[in-house]
DNA sequence: TGCTTACCACTTTTT
DNA sequence: GTGGTAAGCA
């Protein structure tokens, strides 16, 4: 199509240096690259441009390049950036190249490369090349899996009754504090999942005498699979095995075939079932004379909870030459385009300040290089109060005056933190902390105490933050469903109907009732066609609002109305289901609800009504409603998936876990390193120095005994410690230009202060940044 | 140093 | 409710 030094004045062109790059965009598809690539030096465009380059110079068919990361907003960055890039390069070629080269070009649909997270991808192409006349299998996703556990795994001969097994939960989780029917259905699905996640022997696993309670759980965990499998449904796990089996099988013959080049990003999150699937995808490429190039970043393996195994990303050129024969070409990125020099300073001291660390880095890895152009000069600033509440109101202060005021000044310099002339906005600035919640046990969390008082501000300042509440407590949320209640349950005879119905459930019922009601009686545009109240009575009483013209038969109540239907007829007073951002999240987690429980229920999530229902017949369908719908939303079943927008808000505070913030950049970025950590407390060691190796490790270490990779080398706590460092090493690499760390005055006390790894502790309790001298308070 | 008393925070992250 | 932490006091 066109030629290499033809693509590379083309990257030159876009302004992409290629040399940094070096194999990935000039080796042919047959190369296979063990791509080790630090934050901010571009391996998703490292990824994007040697696809590009397979088919605009070797003229690979894009339906034969399959690209996957972990997250499924990285699926669509790699997308993004490939369409992207593809159509720049054919613009700029179509104006210049010759007639049959315009031919080709055109001919070419880059829409066909196939991107996606694994699971994604996986349940596609188990869909699309099934055999004839059998059904595609069906995803369910946690809540679903944990509610499927509880029914068919722990209800199932009273298992959840069983003492061993609340024992062993309690062994493993190190607390009996709330062990519910929900959180041992949680405990229970997370052995199923790590064990096909690390392919233990689960038979082994329950003989081995280790505790009285396991052979519980694995019956309770045969007894799921079986009733997944004999309904047809899989979950995550069950869907990547089943990909696996496929593969091995032949079955996915078709598809092997067709596959020539696997590239894959993040690949230090991957596990060991998903590394067998990658092999298997490379064998096939090899045979069709292609090849894998995998890329990742060891120290920003995020993932060991969801089996993520890092040692497989260290150890991988050794691994995939064992298993598929080849030896892959390592590739270094290390120059950092994205921060300015303090900040990469500040991120290359703090991963190498634990001595223990260095030994599960990948070997020889080289430090970052600054090389970002025209770059400010703001040193790492901190901020440290005695209180969150005088944290939160300073850090207002600050974003005011940086978002709509004329800057910030830092103290003792000449400096003035403010927002970018060009277009800068308030999401320019973001605030990672290890969970997003607006409110704990104990009251609000920061991330509240900022939306309020942000919120309150002459200027005010709206903030992003989905994943933030319940769904239940957000007040839209309340008064829409409390309208729908009114609607389709007025005499509130339903909860009545629920023998065991959970307390909390109806609490929050009548909360929504509330809510509805004062919303009601606000009485809330728009009045036409009809008033909010004439609507809800009408429902209420189960009759058809009067056509106007006369002479027409009254129309009947309907035998079954659709719930979804509702939603979208209330929606009619909520604008802010319909523009708010937030409110599109919380209307998707409803509306998926509803999808839910009208494929898991008899009634398709119909309200039954009208002279020809028995009511009886009505009554059990309002009941599945609650069961399936209320229910799950008022406990918080219900997880926002706020992944949908791909681009995130404008003109908004992003609040986001270090996970979510995972391969994004900002300018500004504020880091909740503790931010109600008053004092030395074993209760949130976890989160800052652990003391012991926790529940996610201790299933690890009983698990590995009976898998093929064998028990982890490396101690449970010092795995913690390992994970600690990685994900403030991520959190510390995001920003751009200004990096903030906040949290209480305990964290740098110069005498018993709270030990914590973001802040220059390692493991044998060195402080090396004591009293954090090196950062600019403010 | 040992005792009393007030105070603190209760596992997170996602396909 | 529990089990740990920290400060004050003798």
């Amino acid at each position: 199509m066109i030629t290499q030094p033809d693509f590379e004045a083309e990257l030159r062109h876009l302004s992409i240096d290629p040399a940094p790059l070096g194999p990935l965009v000039v080796d042919l598809a047959d190369a296979d690259h063990f791509v080790v690539a630090g934050p901010g030096t571009g391996k998703t465009t490292a990824l994007a441009l040697r696809a590009l380059k397979l088919i605009l110079v070797d003229e690979v068919d894009p339906a034969s390049i399959l690209a996957t990361t972990f997250t499924r907003r990285a699926a669509a960055e790699v997308r993004s950036r490939i369409l992207q890039r593809a159509d720049q390069i054919r613009q700029s070629l179509l104006a210049k190249g010759s007639l049959a080269l315009k031919g080709r070009l055109s001919r070419i649909d880059f829409n066909r490369i196939r991107t996606g997270t694994l699971d994604s991808l996986s349940q596609e192409i188990l869909t699309d090349y099934r055999p004839l006349g059998s059904y595609p299998p069906v995803v369910i996703d946690q809540y679903l899996g944990d509610a499927l556990m509880l029914r068919a795994g722990l209800f199932d001969h009273g298992r959840f009754r069983r003492q061993e097994l609340v024992d062993y939960a309690v062994r493993v989780l190190g607390t009996s504090r709330g062990l519910s029917p929900k959180k041992l259905s949680a405990f229970v699905r997370e052995i199923h999942e790590r064990a096909l996640y690390d392919r233990t022997d689960l038979n082994a696993f329950a003989g081995a005498g280790i505790h009285a309670g396991i052979p519980i759980a694995v019956d309770a965990i045969e007894a799921y699979r079986a009733y997944l499998a004999a309904s047809g449904q899989v979950d995550f796990a069950l869907l990547e095995q089943r990909f696996l089996d496929d593969l091995r099988s032949g079955r996915l013959k078709k598809l092997q075939e067709e596959v020539q080049v696997v590239l894959v990003d993040e690949y230090q999150d991957t596990n060991f079932l998903q590394e067998l699937i990658y092999f298997e995808l490379a064998k096939g490429a090899k045979a069709k004379g292609g090849g894998i190039t995998v890329v990742g970043d060891d120290d920003q393996a995020l993932y060991r909870f969801r089996g993520a195994t890092t040692s497989l990303f260290s150890a991988y050129p050794g691994r995939v030459h064992d298993a598929v024969g080849i030896q892959p070409q390592q590739v270094n990125l290390v120059e950092n385009r994205r921060s300015t020099d303090d900040i990469v300073t500040w991120t290359n001291d703090f991963v190498r300040l634990d001595g223990e660390y260095h030994g599960v880095r990948v070997p020889n890895k080289p430090a970052l290089i600054r090389r970002r152009q025209a770059a400010g000069r703001f040193p790492v600033l901190g901020m440290f109060r005695p209180t969150m509440q005088e944290l939160a109101e300073d850090l207002t202060q600050l974003i005011d005056s940086v978002v709509n005021g004329s800057g910030f000044p830092i103290p003792r310099s000449k400096l003035v933190l403010q927002r970018s002339p060009q277009g800068g906005s308030a999401a320019d600035v973001v605030m990672l902390s290890s969970s997003p919640l607006e409110e704990g046990e104990s009251g609000p969390l920061l991330p509240l105490e900022l939306r309020r008082r942000l919120g309150g501000l002459p200027h005010p300042i709206k903030v992003y933050n989905p994943r933030g509440r319940d769904i239940a407590s957000v007040p839209e949320v309340g008064q829409l469903l409390g309208l729908i209640l009114a609607c389709v349950d007025p005499t509130q005879n339903g909860p009545n109907l629920i023998p065991n119905l959970p307390r909390e459930a109806l609490n929050v019922f009548t909360v929504w009732r509330q809510e509805a009601h004062h919303f009601q009686a606000s009485n809330p545009a728009p009045q036409a066609p009809l008033p909010i109240a004439q609507f809800v009575a009408a429902w209420a009483a189960r009759t058809p609002i009067r056509p106007r013209s006369r002479g027409r038969a009254p129309a009947t109540w309907p035998r079954d109305a659709p719930l979804l239907q509702l939603v979208y007829n209330l929606l009619t007073w909520f604008p802010y289901f319909q523009s708010d951002l937030e409110g599109l999240a919380y209307l998707e987690a409803m509306n998926r609800t509803i999808t839910t429980a009208s494929n898991l229920g008899k009634f398709d999530a119909c309200i039954l009504g009208g002279p020809s229902v028995p009511p009886q017949v009505a009554d059990k369908a309002l009941v599945e409603l609650y069961w399936n719908v209320f229910v799950p939303l008022a406990l918080d079943f219900i997880e926002v998936d706020e992944d949908l927008l791909e681009t995130l808000p404008r003109d908004r505070l992003g609040i986001y876990s270090i996970h979510q913030a995972k391969g994004l950049e900002f300018p500004l970025v504020i880091v909740d390193v503790g931010s109600s950590f008053k004092q030395r407390h074993w209760a949130h060691a976890f989160k800052r120095f652990p003391r012991d190796e926790g529940p996610s490790s201790r299933i690890e270490d009983q698990l590995r005994r009976f898998s093929p990779l064998g028990v982890p080398a490396r101690q449970g706590r010092d795995r913690c410690f390992d994970d600690l460092i990685r994900q403030y090493f991520v959190a510390y690499s995001r920003p751009q230009d200004v990096l903030l760390l906040v949290g209480l005055d305990a964290l740098r006390a110069p005498q018993n202060s709270v030990e914590h790894v973001a802040l220059g502790w390692d493991r044998t309790g060195t402080w090396h940044w004591r009293g954090l001298g090196n950062l600019t308070m403010v």
